[in-house]
DNA sequence: CTGAAAGCGCTTACAG
DNA sequence: CTGAAAGCGCTTACAG
């Protein structure tokens, strides 16, 4: 492998010359960046981003870490992220936690180790712990992040650490929306079907479901709430027990699209129509709530990809600032929308009516 | 950032020995590592792993260039990879090339400068070239990739250099398989619906079908073959076609689980009994398989995690032998395997079943 | 077993 | 505009 000093001497100058016409720099003659031009192709030259990175310490890499990449949610973070990174040739090191603290931790040191720009972060929250133990995680995880030199940004609701960006989903105004519309809709008796209740999201979404109750002045009724798993068989078995409730609600929210799926599968067996009998709203995916039959009414979140562009952009700004003039921490917060479909108001066509 | 200079002070010792307790060397004085274990932990020294690579040449990084890592298949890739990088202490460097080669060689050519130990590539291969300019196209991957003096492992059927290796799925296997199932139930005319003619995949799933029938003596019936996409969509209007036909095959073999689920909806809705009057075989995952009525019979291919993890230990094997006594090239071809259900089948219980 | 010193391949004030 | 030289933070023969 040849190395600048090769190409300078085949090109007659010093490394510095050389090293300049490589790195752009305006004022170099042009005869002389002719000439280094010519060697480096000559030799085939390819610098060496290690010697480089020793000097600038800088590596144009971004780590990005994240629970799963095996999650489609994630992936599309990853590849938002990776996109804009890819603009401004940064790199892309990934690694995955599995929600365990001690494996983020293990990362981000190894990361230290190795030399990032910066570091994209999905907080690990294992549910299954005290509040206690998750408090000094968090602490531990500040601390190692601080520790490491460089910006970071977070998604999800929390402060990584004290200068961290963030970006997030309103979830509590996606829960809003989607309740708020079943209200307009003059729908008084709306049960929710939850995702773990104290999992991050869904204690958002149940937090905007009780929010558009009371704010339209109707009386939150925990007998309504049921908190299960983000599962296709979880909504199924929820919605059979309410329709075994003596008094059953007009409407079911949904805390994402599996569970609405499962509780229309639900509905159907016991022989009811939606939304004439019980209409359905649910959070999700618009590639996956199109499909049913009668399509669901969702409030539609942004997608991981989104997510991760933008918080690599937040990164990219603040490694490109180079520290000096810190600064404020940002907060991005993305926004829903909801998509009426025919889960909530009869007659409206859908996508499977089309294919079949 | 203290240095190993700031270690080397505190404890009193050459930086050459810091060095050696880092490395874990076994000839050093007790008394010494203990001074030098102190120091390090007193200072919170960390080591600068750029200046080391610069020196031993090794980064202890490998780079992932896949074509998208939102296609679940290839998220599962990465994340085999990086569990098997993980137990090694090595990184992993992601990539999409969007099956574009002149993103490929874009990001190897990164890679080049950045520096990775090794590089785990799923080559591009656009189908919507001549096949003059594909070959072009290989013979350049090839060459950067010979050019990046790494080992090199490649995922399909070709051989991405003279020396690298590769792990694939038997797809050809596959068909055969899933056809010679047909075959030993009895039926004769068996129609295939096929993802795209000359996707890598399509094209050897079908040569497995072609072979499956003439091993049985049964003539091989062009007509019988439809090749489409790899979409629900698509096998639901293919099986509308069939339906058509003059003289329906007795059972269809689907090129994957999304077709073989839009032929089912087809079927269903032209009021057919699976399998009773038209049965099918579809290659697939377990997880989708399962959940339609009937389940279907499939051929499941090991899932993207498997080859990932493969292709990552064949990688560290290489890296780790370091370049000497140079191993021949190893090829891994992962098996699949049949799994009887309900659609070619009567009368087998249901995932479906249960959870109804 | 330990240390002085060279060297990995770059970049960048500093002088000119 | 250009070059000589120092320096980034390590590892590793080499000598002792």
């Amino acid at each position: 492998m040849p190395t600048i000093y090769d190409v300078a001497t085949k090109a007659g100058v010093s490394t510095a010359t050389v090293s300049r016409v490589l790195n752009g720099h305006p004022k170099v003659d042009p005869l002389m960046r002719q000439r280094v031009t010519e060697a480096v192709e000559d030799l085939r030259y390819i610098p060496n981003g290690t010697a480089r990175s020793l000097v600038t310490k800088q590596t144009r890499r971004v780590a990005l870490l994240i629970s799963d990449i095996t999650n489609s949610f994630f992936a599309e973070t990853a590849r938002g992220a990776q996109d804009a990174l890819d603009e401004r040739g940064y790199q892309l090191l990934l690694a995955n936690s599995d929600d365990q603290s001690s494996r983020e931790l293990r990362s981000l040191a190894t990361f230290a180790e190795t030399g990032v720009d910066g570091v994209l972060i999905e907080p690990a929250m294992p549910s299954n712990q005290s509040d206690a133990t998750q408090r000094a995680n968090r602490n531990k995880l500040s601390r190692q992040l601080e520790a490491l030199g460089v910006p970071v940004v977070g998604f999800g609701p929390d402060r990584v650490t004290n200068t961290a960006d963030i970006v997030t989903i309103d979830e509590e105004q996606a829960g809003f929306k989607a309740v708020d519309h079943l209200l307009g809709l003059g729908h008084q008796r709306i049960a929710m079907i939850n995702g773990p209740a104290h999992s991050a999201v869904g204690s958002r979404r149940a937090a905007g479901y009780r929010q558009a109750l009371t704010r339209n002045g109707v009386a939150f009724d925990p007998h309504l709430l049921i908190s299960t798993n983000f599962r296709r068989d979880a909504g199924f078995e929820a919605m059979r027990t309410m329709l075994e409730w003596t008094n059953r609600p007009s409407a079911v929210f949904a805390g994402d699209d599996l569970i609405a799926i499962g509780a229309l599968q639900a509905l159907k067996n016991s022989g009811l129509r939606v939304p004439q009998d019980i209409a359905i709203v649910c959070i999700g995916d618009v590639a996956r709530t199109i499909e049913t039959d009668p399509a669901l009414t969702s409030v539609v979140v942004p997608r991981g990809y989104e997510l991760g562009r933008v918080g690599s952009q937040l990164l990219l700004e603040r490694i490109m600032a180079g520290g000096k003039e810190p600064l404020s921490p940002r907060q991005v917060v993305l926004e829903t929308r909801l998509v009426v479909r025919g889960s909530t108001v009869a007659g409206l066509v859908s996508h499977f009516d089309l294919i079949r």
